[in-house]
Order: C-alpha cells, then sequence, then structure tokens
DNA sequence: GAAACTGTTTGACATCGATCAACTACGAAG
DNA sequence: CTTCGTAGTTGATCGATGTCAAACAGTTTC
C-alpha cells in the first residue's frame, strides 16, 4: 500500500509546457489579467510519479488540482475494496474544483496513473477570490457545468451502451475525421481506458476484438479505424 | 407522442407552499434580498400534467427550471429509442442550471414523472446576474457542485453496487433513523424509483423481494424497515 | 541473450440483470 | 358490483459482463 499522505516533489518552477496547458485550461482562459496573477498566487506545482495517491475520500479537502502531464484517475472503492473510476482526468483537467462550494472533506480517492505533474490550488484562496472575482466565479461555474454535463453523459452512457459501443464512442470522440479511415492512438495504457469506460480490461479486450468485424484493428496503442462512419452504426 | 413544445399552464400567481419550496432550494438560500428580487423577477410558474415532456434534448435552453411539487425525470434515448434516467428531480431540485454558462442547447429530455409544478427561469436574466452578483454565482456554483458531487455517486454507485445494494442505500438515504425498526413511504411510483436506480421495473420488484431476507417488508408504497443496520450491511 | 516483470489477450465459467410473457392487485369509472 | 386500465410481480430465458486462470507479448534488467 502507498504511503497515506502523499509526499509530493513540489518544485517551484514551472517549465513552459507545463505552463502553457495550465493557461488553457478552461478555469483560467478567460480570467482577466489581474484575477489570474491571484489565481496563480494559489497555486504549487508538484510532480508525483505512477500509482502515488493524490488524495483520498474522507481527506480534509484543502486543495483542488488540475492535470498538467500524465493521467489521474478519480475511484471509489466499495467495502470490498473493489474500485471503480469515476473519471479519468488528462493534461487541462481540474478535479476536485467541486469542493470550493461543496463539502470540506474529499468525496472520492484520486491516483496518478502514469507520473505526472499537477498544479494545486489553495482552495480557501480560491474560494474568496471566487467570491469576489466576478471573472473567478464565471470560469468556476464554466467549469463545473462542463464537468456536470459529462458526468451525466457518463450516467447515461453505462445505462444505454454496451462495451463495444462505449469504446466505439471513445474513439469516435477522439478521431476529428468525419468518415473513411482514421487511425488513433490511445494516450494511456488500456487497463485505465477498461476503468473509464467501467468495463474490466478484459471485458475491453473483448469489445476491441467484436470491433474488428467493423474494420477496427489494434496493435499496441495504435488503433486503426476503417471506416469511420462504420463505427457510427455500432 | 406527446405534443413537441408544451404548452404550459401559465399561473402568474404562487401558493404559500410552492413558494416556500422555491425559498428553500441551495439555489436561492443565500441571496441577499436584493438579489432575491431580481431572481424572482426571472421566474414565471408553470403548472404541467404528468407524462408533459418539459424539454427535449438539442432543443434551445432558454430556461432552466425548480421543481415546486411532484416529480421530473431526466433522462436520454438511444437510437433504439430505449431509455435511461439521469436524474430524478423533486420539490426543491434544480435542473438544467448547467446550461447556464455551458451549452446554448439542452442535453437531455425532461418530462413530467406526475403533475407537477415547476418554477421556469430566464436563463439570460439569471446569467447576467450571476456575472453581475456575487451572491447569485456563489449560489450557482453551490448547486452545480453538489450536482456534480452527486452525479458522481451516481456513476460509482452503478458501477460498483448490485440492485439489492442500491436499493439499500436508497432506503437508508431516505430513512434518517440510524438502527432497529424504520418506515419509509416511496413518495412515487415504484417504476420511477427503478429508473432512478439504473433498474428495469421488474429488476426492482426482484430486489425487493431479495431484501426480504434481511428483513424489509413491501405494501404499495410503504417499505417497512425490521433492522436498519442490517440493511447497510448488504 | 535469458530471466523477470508487467500489461494484454483468450478461454471457461458464473452471475447479474434485461426482456418477454403471463398473471395479480389495485383504483377509477361506470 | 363489475369492468377496465395501470402498476406491479413472478417465471423463464437469454445475453452481457465480471471473475479466475492460463497463455502470450513487449520491456527492462542483469
Amino acid at each position: 500500500m502507498e504511503k497515506h499522505t502523499a509526499p509530493m516533489n513540489k518544485s517551484l518552477k514551472i517549465n513552459n509546457r507545463d505552463k502553457a496547458v495550465l493557461m488553457r485550461t478552461p478555469f483560467m482562459t478567460g480570467l482577466g489579467a489581474d484575477t489570474l496573477v491571484k489565481m496563480m498566487n494559489a497555486v504549487t506545482i508538484t510532480s508525483i510519479p505512477a500509482r502515488q495517491v493524490v488524495f483520498r475520500e474522507s481527506m480534509p479537502a484543502d486543495f483542488f488540482f488540475c492535470v498538467l502531464s500524465g493521467y489521474v484517475r478519480l475511484y471509489r472503492l466499495n467495502r470490498e475494496g473493489r474500485e471503480a473510476d469515476i473519471r479519468v482526468c488528462g493534461p487541462g483537467d481540474t478535479f476536485a474544483e467541486c469542493l470550493i462550494f461543496g463539502d470540506d472533506f474529499y468525496r472520492f480517492n484520486a491516483q496518478a496513473a502514469e507520473n505526472a505533474t499537477l498544479a494545486r490550488f489553495d482552495m480557501r484562496a480560491v474560494r474568496q477570490l471566487a467570491e469576489r472575482e466576478p471573472d473567478a466565479a464565471r470560469a468556476i461555474m464554466t467549469c463545473l457545468s462542463h464537468h456536470l454535463l459529462t458526468a451525466m453523459d457518463c450516467v447515461a452512457n453505462d445505462r444505454l451502451h454496451t462495451a463495444p459501443q462505449r469504446v466505439a464512442e471513445y474513439l469516435l470522440k477522439s478521431c476529428p475525421i468525419d468518415g473513411g479511415p482514421a487511425s488513433v492512438r490511445l494516450p494511456f495504457q488500456k487497463s485505465l481506458l477498461a476503468g473509464m469506460l467501467g468495463l474490466a480490461p478484459e471485458a475491453l479486450s473483448r469489445a476491441f476484438s467484436s470491433l474488428r468485424r467493423v474494420g477496427v484493428t489494434v496493435r499496441g496503442r495504435l488503433v486503426q479505424i476503417g471506416d469511420v462512419s462504420a463505427l457510427r452504426d455500432i
């Protein structure tokens, strides 16, 4: 088992790539120059190794985060210790901002799915900013709205679609092409994708197999799609 | 099929019970007197009969709503027309506020599960209010946060728990007692509860049956629980 | 190059829940 | 009281997916 409280490698320095990601997240775009400075003052950059736990359910929620590189899994445990992913956050995604005006404790666990760099926001500071600066409030509302819609999508997908359909939908979302052949490179391990889609790794593997008959071939992380519009009819 | 655009019975008059519900929703509590008045100016009260569609996916989202009485189902359809509930809203619940700073179109369908009274908020007006009045922004953020957490709970529950466990959890949430015997009166039809829990009506029925062995008996909408703490161990 | 490790795939099997159909219970209308 | 319609239950069946175990592949380590 990992250490309970994550001893993060604080690096005060932020590299340009990470900074670009941070500035482009919906949470930061649309902030006025003034608020942007104040917001940046609430941020610490941290690097964490793969599998490191960022926080656990019911820990006091003093920070929320923005992924700058790598991926972070948000998940919950049942009584027997089985894990279910709630969301997977990649570069530019913020998580746990729902606690700015919510609970005082984390409501789920967060773990780095691979080596990751995070921007850590001081919850109190941002809360104050949100109460005083309309542009900050607006950014937060936009961000929360978007996450809420995504979460509702997730519920609907789980309840309406089979495993192959969910995989097809994921592929379609990650390939901008409208029809004809395309190829998608998965940005992470298949086991992580399985969790995102609410599947066991074996089920994801079988879903990919079943998509072979509509022209989908997989080699490692590279997924070749024979005909994008055929995928849409799954 | 129901009429596409709901011709709602506008009743400018709001009765005291409905008004009390409206004032107690998280969306309205915490507003200053000034903002409260402005917010009320954005509201129209409407009554709709059971099964009436409030709005459909991809319709322009000009309003969001607060349920004052009755229940409203939010749901989405798959290609074959099968419906999956995303959320069920009861008195005091707001829905579609995620579009204040989100999309311009509804992202799901809403239908009255029974005769209902709704407060209809003008999206534009509230958007302006949210941008100018910090208390309005704060109310919206709190509300969105709460809904997001609930939606994440829903995803986790669907993925972690079986049908009987979900039913047990619902019962536990609706009965404040800590241990020993208790009774819960379902506030709506079982078919609606089934949808809320992501189950077919038959599956809900069987889940209740399977809970008999832990002392749960059902007669109509009345659910008797022999031992609340036994339910928790399901 | 061999060994060890991790992630993925495949097979066999069990379980859960959806579906369809038949039956029952209850409430409303006549 | 009877009839009818709706909601709910029960049974039978089927399909989808989780689980466990074993085989396999790609990577890293030595």
